[in-house]
DNA sequence: ATTGTAAATAACCCATCGGTTAGTTACGGT
DNA sequence: ACCGTAACTAACCGATGGGTTATTTACAAT
């Protein structure tokens, strides 16, 4: 448990250091068990430290978990939004550039199972879901149905509802994030996750294209 | 608990009817709750029964969940099958019929529920996962790659991977499940998920078209 | 070197819950 | 009427895990 540190001092104190230590270590307990399973032994553990410390640096279970989320997706989706409004060229071209970002993000960044968690345990953590819907959900849809809107304006897409599409936008890449986070570790073969973003892209566009077919 | 008959007697003898009734409570329980967290204890007293009642007839939790899972999607995805390979039209035709069955299932059952639980906990009971994937997941996707392949040959859609495209039929689907049981709750008005999933089908089939765009 | 203090530990408390079992009761057979 | 038995209950057990606290110890200031 205190073992990586040299042979003079049990442990040390780092007081600027742990916060962020015991923060990655719930991610990855969060990720592997989900909420309501994950251990506070066992985050202490990961982090290096005892229960008791995790104490001192977070009040409960469930501000370890927002805490995480603050500090990760929604500056990344208002980021994006910056970007959108300064495009200039075809929204096509827009859509794919975000589609294939959040798929970057969704096939490999560890913080992509938060979605995961958050649908999984909505039922027992009403609150955890309102937090992420707000944070998260509805800056992304919001996003994602403004490019629709303007590429139906443009004439280059069909005229569908925009609330619709956006939502067939992320469904296959929330898929790609459940199955990393779930079927992947079973796979002998693993599944080619980034050609399944890039048909995915391919498929819609094409279908969301204003040509007859 | 035991206050829903007459008043003669505090229970009665029902060995037909209880495991169905316990399948239904739990399942409501499942649902609410996700798998770990649900309560045997609540399940039995939703069922009017005792937890130790519920022990007569399921041997676990576990168990409980898997019979669940067997008398539900199992069967009804081997009778699409059959279906799918009666069928003599369009692939699109057939693709677009098996998807809107589908679709109304993820819109209205309520064993639609079960996936969602599935994934969410698979971190923390793999042997329930392997189970869902060989009942469930595989079958569904073998059977709808193979009407993309089908789709393929006869020149109606284009070249692409057929596992991929399985994924993306039902990608949007599964959203629709978890949209249902998590942020539905929550919305006043309520989304339009079968105008979703009829979107989806349309933007789909265009874009596996064939024809140039 | 000594000491004050706060960082960190380790042992503890207690509520919860899956599963078990001893006892109770409905009810068909005689 | 009265068994025999199996359906059912209710009380129990043991493990688990979130959160607390008494104690130990690193280390900066003097």
């Amino acid at each position: 448990m205190q073992g990586t540190q040299g042979l003079e001092t049990r442990w040390r104190r780092r007081k600027n250091a742990r916060p962020q230590e015991i923060l990655d270590a719930a991610l990855a307990e969060f990720a592997a068990r989900g909420f309501a399973a994950a251990r506070m032994d066992d985050i202490a553990a990961r982090a290096g430290v005892t229960k008791g410390t995790v104490y001192l640096y977070f009040q409960s279970k469930e501000d370890l978990f927002k805490s995480l989320v603050r500090e990760s997706i929604g500056a990344a989706i208002e980021a994006r939004m910056a970007d959108a409004r300064n495009f200039e060229g075809r929204s096509s071209e827009l859509l794919r550039l975000v589609l294939r970002a959040i798929g970057f993000f969704a096939r490999t960044s560890d913080r992509a199972v938060l979605p995961k968690i958050v649908m999984a345990e909505a039922g027992n953590f009403p609150e955890l879901l309102r937090f992420y819907r707000a944070e998260v959900v509805d800056k992304g849809l919001s996003l994602l149905s403004s490019i629709v809107t303007r590429g139906i304006a443009r004439g280059e897409f069909r005229k569908l509802e925009p609330q619709h599409v956006a939502r067939l936008c992320i469904a296959p890449l929330l898929f790609a994030v459940f199955w990393r986070s779930s079927f992947a570790a079973q796979d002998a073969v693993p599944y080619d996750l980034e050609g399944f973003i890039e048909t995915h892209i391919d498929v819609l566009l094409k279908g969301l294209g204003p040509h007859e077919g």
